[in-house]
RNA sequence: GGGCGUAUAGCUCAGUGGUAGAGCACUGUAUUGACAUUGCAGGGGUCGGGAGUUCAACUCUCUCUACGCCCACCA
């Protein structure tokens, strides 16, 4: 028996001293080479990530999973490892090489990424030290990382089987180049946002001799982006736009270059909008790269004006005046760029079209370019405008692998839960383009393609099967980029179980049971995995994949560090305990919404840790401790029968709710019973078994029935409050004298919910209980001090009260306030009638009470049961309803108006006797 | 432009075809043995507006309003 508790729970002081225990004593996996498994992966954070709230959440949620099924004694695995994350992390290095005046181009690529492995191996286990703290079961014996070797030979694989079946190819076309990071970057890392912009009106003069039909010499196109006039090949007119069909085929010349540049019919031009025509940039922009496709250019004639950053002016064909060149694209650090010299030399040359507008005052204002709002294409990571730029990348035919998962989801073979985010799922992959993979990048997976000088590429698992295809003597250059950062982490379901070799994990443990991810990367993760899920498996990575929203701060706004809002998990960690903060994530999470930051509830969770450890305080001041049997001991008593009954019901709708994945159903289903039902109730109703004098019998009876109870309560709180639960789990044992060291409750029983209990018992409890509710409301209304016993005489009881009166006197005597119960007629005088079922309490209040207020309350209290019983009377009046609602309706309708009217009859009675 | 979601007590949110619940907040009250990080009792909602289906709608359908999110090439 070690030392009772101490008064006041302290989260700290159990955190680390059990997490450590935990991880050293390999308890998240414990041996269970026979059990059924149970495998969920966590989503890869970042290497260069720190925790933050949406971490927590999503984390805290895997965890309770992973614990719940490993508590049900499955081989429960939750895999676990950090993404190296490409741009992120070079970002990361890049910018402490900056502070040092220094940079990544003075080293080599090797020497860089040496660097990179040194920041990764000194400060990339941050997050991971973080996940420890949150109290996260995973397996950290076989911790992952992207770029480890096995992995890499996965995505290497992945890369040359995806070639050869013609799934992975090269192609020139326009990609989004982020012009910060110098690469790269697939559709879904840009992020448009609407910007205040202008849109200039030009006029293009027409070639010599040609006019449109107005007699005009020029066409005018309006842009938003001046500067790449300087590389438009065409201008483009509707097929149907009469105005412009005499010049359909003729030239216009172009501004400043003075190149000309034919006019084509294109639906693409839009006759409502501006003038009509519209000027075509195929190599800077995305729907002019497929009017020019349409025009019959070929991608590699088309014009590209930046430099090899892709944003700066630069040509090799002269096609950018001199004063042009080393320009940035538009004004940048207050300097101005292409597009403000643009429009300099078209307003000299009175080929702008000034704008006119009115001044709030009604003063006719002219200016360069009407204002307008432009949703403008920027980089997640870079933050800055995106340029559509032609270059030769690596591209994924997404649209051939997501032909499976959509047929997957729709079969029902992967459930999305919420199932609405199906259709959001469905709109994405009908409508998936090609995926560019490739990054112009030194961290990550480089590339298996190696060129020859002739650009004939090879693509092989290694250079020597690369020299092999190509011939010896062959000079070979290895593609210098690396893969997109999801690549890899597509094939983390499998690849972390050692794929592709055929290990005993991946057999057992690949597919998954379930994926939790955010919302936030259904299609940069979710999506994928099941692409590669599909074609490296064959089959879906998961059947169930839980999404869940995003944690706002306190005033709905979504949290971001330029605002300043977010919220530290760590600091309500170091506030609350991680136990506190785990709870209120679970309690919060309801399918299919944001959860809003609010810590005075994470602090109400506190303080339900705290009624948990001084409940358990009291349990073993009364020499209660752990339980000797799973299963519910027999009990007589009904107070006992009844909390076993309210074990096993909350099993049930505890399990349900996991069932279903409903974590804040199941969160206040184990928060009900144990502060209301248990704490409340039951051990208050305990309380006079351990008195002096009581019987041993029912001490002894009671002791091991609360200490069972108590056991559940831990056990079913576990997933939820991991630390709390098993600090109290040893204390219990130990006072039992039965140490648990060598049963920790993180690989404990979950209960069992069969048992049988007599229902006369709990009906009694629940008989117990209304009779005292409805003594301390009468004592308050009538203002009758609560600590006041009162004397209570029952002339007819009901058989549930005669024999709990009985049985359960004492405890009836503490709850209710009650002198022991006289079976007979009270004396004559004034009184309280307290009605508990079908009995009613006489209680003498000779000199305490009003009979003004008695009655006011009984009035009260009988016009609120006939206004029941008469509205249920009405229904049921009504021959439609009786006819064709369904028969339990009527009869639960009939049963209640039976309860309803006898309980107005019976407070009827009871002012007809104060007269 | 398309798609989706949300509107329920002062606040944050559950909820079911049979006239509503939780936590916090609020009001009153209690304090010598589990717990004031507490106990007990209580007040508070025409379930966004309108229409429809139904014996019955907060719950289903339509529509309107407000807010939010995602996708999309309006130059």
């Amino acid at each position: 028996m070690t030392d009772t508790l101490p008064t006041t729970f302290d989260p700290a002081d159990i955190e680390a001293r059990w997490y450590s225990h935990w991880e050293e004593n390999g308890l998240f996996r414990p041996e269970r080479p026979n059990a059924e498994p149970y495998t969920i992966v966590n989503p890869p954070p970042n290497v260069t990530g720190s925790l933050h709230i949406g971490h927590a959440l999503d984390n805290t949620l895997q965890d309770i999973v992973i614990r719940y099924e490993r508590l049900r004694g499955k081989d429960a695995l939750w895999v676990v490892g950090t993404d190296h994350a490409g741009i992120a992390t070079q970002m990361v290095v890049e910018r402490q090489l900056e502070e040092r005046q220094d940079k990544r181009t003075n080293y080599s690529r090797d020497d860089f990424v040496e660097k990179v492995w040194e920041w990764k191996e000194e400060s990339g286990g941050t997050i991971t030290r973080q996940l420890r703290r949150l109290g996260c079961s995973m397996d950290w014996s076989r911790e992952q990382f992207t770029m480890d070797e096995h992995f890499t030979d996965a995505v290497l694989k992945t890369f040359v089987d995806l070639y050869n079946d013609g799934l992975i190819y090269r192609d020139k076309r326009l990609v989004n180049w982020d012009p910060k990071l110098k690469t790269a970057i697939s559709d879904l890392e840009v992020e448009t946002q609407d910007i205040k912009g202008s849109f200039w009106h030009f006029k293009y003069p027409l070639e010599d001799g040609v006019t449109l039909a107005d007699g005009r010499d020029y066409i005018e196109v309006a842009t938003t982006r001046p500067e790449t006039m300087l590389a438009d090949m065409a201008v483009a007119v509707h097929p149907s736009d009469e105005r412009y069909a005499s010049v359909v085929g003729k030239h216009v010349v172009l501004p400043i270059t003075g190149r000309k540049v034919p006019i084509v019919e294109d639906e693409h031009a839009d006759p409502e909008l501006g003038s009509g025509a519209v000027k075509i940039t195929p190599g800077h922009d995305f729907n002019d790269f497929e009017v020019g496709k349409r025009a019959g250019m070929l991608a590699g004639d088309m014009l590209n004006m930046l430099d090899g950053e892709g944003n700066v002016c630069q040509t090799s064909d002269a096609l950018v005046p001199d004063e042009f060149i080393g320009l940035h694209r538009f004004k940048r650090d207050k300097i101005d760029g292409a597009r403000e010299l643009v429009i300099e030399r078209l307003k000299e040359a009175e080929l702008l079209i000034p704008h006119i507008t009115k001044t709030k005052k009604g003063e006719e204002l002219e200016l360069d370019a009407e204002p307008r709002t432009i949703a403008t294409p920027f980089g997640d990571r870079g933050g800055v405008v995106i340029e559509p730029w032609l270059t030769d990348q690596w591209y994924v035919d997404a649209e051939k692998l997501a032909a499976k998962p959509i047929e997957q989801v729709k079969s029902g073979e992967i459930e999305i839960i919420p199932e609405t985010w199906e259709k959001t799922f469905f709109n994405w992959m009908e409508n998936i383009q090609p995926w560019c993979v490739s990054r112009q990048l030194w961290w990550g997976h480089r590339i298996p393609a190696w060129f020859d000088e002739n650009g004939e590429v090879f693509v092989a698992l290694t250079e020597e099967e690369a020299q092999a295809k190509a011939g010896a003597g062959v000079a070979l250059t290895q593609d210098p980029d690396v893969l997109d950062t999801w690549f890899s982490s597509a094939l983390w379901p499998f690849a972390t179980l050692g794929w592709p070799n055929d290990t005993d994990l991946v057999q057992k443990h690949f597919p998954n049971n379930l994926l939790v991810s955010g919302f936030d990367i259904l299609f940069f993760w979710d999506a994928r995995m099941m692409m590669m899920g599909q074609y490296n498996m064959g089959r879906a990575p998961w059947p169930k994949l839980y999404l869940h929203g995003l944690v706002r701060a306190a005033d709905g706004a979504k949290m971001s560090k330029s605002k300043g809002n977010v919220v530290d998990p760590l600091g309500l960690i170091d506030e609350y305990g991680a136990d506190a903060l785990r709870f209120f994530m679970a309690a919060m999470e309801s399918q299919g919404r944001d959860i809003k930051m609010d810590d005075e509830r994470v602090k109400g969770y506190r303080n339900f840790a705290t009624k948990l450890w001084n409940a358990t305080r009291f349990c073993q001041s009364n020499g209660i401790g752990a339980s000797s049997t799973l299963a519910a001991p027999t009990a007589k008593l009904a107070a006992n029968q009844w909390i076993i009954g309210e074990v096993q019901q909350t099993v049930e709708e505890l399990d349900k709710a996991m069932a279903d994945l409903r974590f804040d159903a199941a969160a206040n289903t184990v928060y009900q019973f144990t502060w209301s039902r248990f704490c409340d109730w039951y051990l208050e109703l305990i309380k006079p078994v351990f008195a002096e004098g009581a019987s041993e019998t029912a001490a002894t009876e009671t002791r091991e029935v609360a200490g069972w109870a108590l056991d559940q309560i831990l056990v079913m709180l576990h997933p939820f409050m991991p630390f709390i639960t098993e600090e109290l789990w040893h204390a219990q044992g130990d006072l039992a004298g039965t140490s648990r060291a060598e049963y920790p409750i993180i690989t404990a029983k979950w209960p069992d919910p069969r048992a049988s209990v007599a229902k006369p018992a709990t009906d009694a409890i629940d008989w117990v209980i209304e009779l005292t509710s409805n003594v301390r409301s009468a004592k308050n209304e009538l203002g009758i001090p609560p600590g006041t016993k009162l004397a209570a005489f029952l002339p007819s009881a009901s058989a549930i009260a005669a024999s709990t009166i009985e049985r359960s006197s004492a405890a009836i005597e503490r709850l209710a306030r009650l002198t022991p119960v006289t079976l007979s007629e009270a004396p004559d005088g004034p009184a309280m009638q307290i009605t508990a079922g079908e009995d009613v309490f006489i209680i003498p209040l000779e000199g305490i009470i009003d009979i003004a207020e008695e009655k006011a309350r009984l009035t009260k209290a009988l016009e609120a049961a006939s206004k029941e019983a008469k509205s249920l009377e009405g229904r049921l009046g009504n021959a439609n309803f009786v006819e064709r609602a369904k028969p339990e309706a009527v009869e639960k309708a009939k049963a209640d108006f039976a309860h309803h009217s006898a309980e107005a009859e019976r407070l009827k009675a009871a002012l007809e006797r104060l007269g």
